[in-house]
DNA sequence: CGCGGGGTTGACGCACATCAAAGAGAGTGG
DNA sequence: CCACTCTCTTTGATGTGCGTCAACCCCGCG
């Protein structure tokens, strides 16, 4: 059924998701398998592009054209308010979207870049032709993308706002390990890709009060953290640290 | 040009929004004047329905069905954390949209609730004839909107996280002002309809510390203040403020 | 005119930022 | 394989912004 989508096996540390575990799954095996009218030109999907470490696959303000796909490894999206410093506003997974708030102006409004060696899958929906009725599809596909966005938006809000360090952390690594978990990764042994003051920067805390939370965590036995690689060792502990009970 | 959508004269404390000021306009306007091929069925386009203060427009969890745009008065959506006290997540004045988390799943994720008495517009998606080429066209501007909300809710995470009180405050005030200036009604002499305990909900400070810093605002000289009345003085400086200069 | 809920103001304590410095890893080159 | 460096992480000491508790005030409403 999926013969043109890459599947390659677990391998490690930098594991990749299968195809049917992606976000741009819903887009991709439309373009492909649609109803047999479509003619992909050249370039309106591109596989597996590599990532270098610390490389910006777009800017904020640079226009928009296309959405990406983490197929493996892992970025983070940041944003520079008009006098400050850049704040990490988003972290994005094997599996997981890139670039959507670009969709409604003509320019991202954030930065991303890699926060190790990845691949990524890209959708230019600059070149995407008119193709009728599949079109349809595929943008009702689009809305539901975006509207899992803002919802996810919403949630994160709620989980900021008036929370502890330990409540926002305790959610931080709850809110990881289930990312990885929905791709088919493993949820329970992870590696945290990012670097203390990036997570800092994403909750709104000093990276020593993240430091210093993190150890607080594994005293209390409800994780094992050795610097980025994390093990949960009581999830329902950690939830209930999450909810403030 | 615009004979079935509605123009109501501002009338004062409780302004309507004209049609073209409205984020739904470019759906309102699609269906009518579309390719003139569409029939409306009765009841998709709701428009001008009145909604009294403390009323529920829709709940979280409910099945989502419509997208509302508020036509006069204003609302807030609020989400209840699973052990935990409601949270403002959002406050919608006239000619914004509410509801647009609920399109990627089935239900609503949040709650909205009419802050004053209000008049609204209901777009009944769950109603909406399939309608082939006007439908390109209407998912689009769906994407549109929906991607405005991802990019606005990016822009809230930055504004809120890391700021002192002070910058929030100053950031929301200038927010809310823009927004109302964005419609076409005075963004420079405006109510605040929402209570001093629902912004710092929204804003994750304490009541006491909301009211403090907006006295704090006015004894700088950047805003007058009184009860829910609010003038700008120093637009320019109250800005500075906001990003911490 | 009296009541009630939202708004203002003050006193105090704590959680987290800040500053500082030592420790641990990963990568580099000899 | 080992020294070296650079960056990230951890840990400690100290200060402060904001939350919390409590009292009072004021406006709107019946």
């Amino acid at each position: 059924m999926c013969l043109s989508r890459v599947s390659v096996p677990v391998s490690g540390r930098n594991a990749e998701v299968d195809c049917k575990n992606c976000g741009l799954d819903a887009l991709c095996e439309l373009l492909e398998y649609g109803d047999g009218t479509v003619e992909l030109p050249q370039g309106v999907l591109l596989r597996r592009q590599p990532v270098t470490r610390g490389e910006t696959i777009f800017q904020s303000g640079s226009p928009f054209c296309s959405f990406f796909a983490v197929k493996s490894g892992s970025f983070k999206t940041v944003m520079v308010p008009p006098h400050g410093q850049e704040k990490v506003i988003g972290f994005h997974l094997p599996g997981e979207m890139v670039g959507t708030d670009g969709v409604a102006g003509d320019a991202y409004t954030c930065t991303a870049r890699a926060l190790e060696s990845s691949l990524i899958c890209e959708l230019r929906l600059d070149q995407l032709p008119q193709v009728g009725a599949s079109k349809l599809e595929l943008q009702s596909r689009i809305i539901s993308i975006l509207g899992q966005e803002v919802a996810f938006s919403h949630k994160l809000n709620v989980a900021l706002i008036c929370q502890s360090s330990e409540q926002r952390l305790a959610a931080f690594i709850l809110s990881i390990s289930s990312r990885i978990n929905e791709r088919g990764l493993s949820g329970e042994d992870f590696r945290l890709s990012m670097s203390r003051s990036d997570i800092a920067s994403y909750l709104g805390l000093a990276s020593e009060t993240v430091s210093r939370t993190l150890m607080k965590l594994r005293k209390l036995g409800v994780i094992k953290i050795r610097n980025k690689h994390v093990q949960m060792l009581a999830p329902d502990a950690l939830e209930g640290l999450a909810n403030g009970v």
